[in-house]
DNA sequence: TCAAATTCGTCAGTACACGGAATATAGTTT
DNA sequence: AAACTATATTCCGTGTACTGACGAATTTGA
């Protein structure tokens, strides 16, 4: 009964990761093998926001500078998104879909919505909601204590020499 | 209001990914960052299984072969498990905690619970139930649903072409 | 018993995911 | 204008995470 991978299954970290999983595969298998999940987000925010440089949709698909650098040059390579000095600023590569990446996306879109509906299926109509309002108070939750404790150098320490 | 990350919030796939990010940001801040959570959970397994070999070690934390190979070869680099053929199936490598891996297992269990605690507090305890619960739920159907698929092939077509 | 199938592990290749350092550009201060 | 500071991106190193191909060892079956 209680053996070491019964008693995993009590850590929301380790379920998440093995929901993660769970999702990567139902990507695979129901939405595109080329296209993959985080790709596929990237293409949607450009598809709602033209001319964004990196790092706004590095904060819009919650991809890091690093990685969203190497998803959109996985696109470009792919043909299915543009990137361009902005001529204001040079320290910014502005990105946009090309007529290509627009047809990808909106065909994947539908996909993506069923594969979703899918990952949850084992759910109610009831609990799904419940799941995703619960995913979004936790996610929002510790991106803000994240935050706050980048800014404690801010507030200065009441009295002891502190960093 | 209706922009484009605005609508990621409402799939289940893209919330699951970006809790798995504040779960890595917490783990790095409240548990260790020398030892990983994947990591932790293959010592986890290792104390409370001796002698289990590569592809069990796989089945108990959710790690493919090729993953748990490269996670081995990091833990048993830093002497953290040992790693030896097992002596009656020449395909086996047999594993085990170190001394050292003992200690650093035993070290972070009391982290580890508090970061999980931490990584779920914006929910009531009912909630947090609720959660753990949906979570095992979700993820025990998709794999059970990956699995059958995966036996497709064994399962005659009934007539039409259903899929 | 010996060939075929199975099983376990490794290796190569691809793709996230992150932090720190280096680089280039922009803005500010003197 | 020169020096300093801030910001955007890139580059590098590390660590998951998965697939497919391969080799070694074992098990199975004729």
């Amino acid at each position: 009964m209680s053996t070491s991978h019964e008693d995993l299954r009590l850590h929301p970290g380790h379920l998440i990761r093995r929901a993660q999983q769970v999702h990567y595969w139902l990507w695979n298998a129901e939405v595109s093998g080329e296209v993959t999940s985080p790709q596929f987000a990237v293409l949607y925010a450009l598809r709602a926001e033209k001319n964004i440089d990196q790092k706004t949709l590095g904060e819009r698909v919650s991809l890091d500078r690093s990685t969203t650098a190497e998803v959109v040059a996985r696109l470009k390579a792919r043909g299915l998104i543009q990137r361009f000095r902005d001529p204001r600023d040079g320290r910014r590569n502005l990105l946009r879909l090309t007529a290509a990446g627009v047809r990808t996306t909106e065909r994947l879109i539908p996909k993506a919505v069923r594969m979703n509906r899918l990952l949850v299926s084992a759910l109610s109509e009831r609990e799904q909601s419940e799941l995703l309002r619960m995913l979004n108070r936790v996610v929002d939750a510790d991106e803000r204590l994240r935050n706050e404790s980048s800014l404690d150098w801010q507030i200065p320490s009441p009295a002891s020499g502190g960093g």
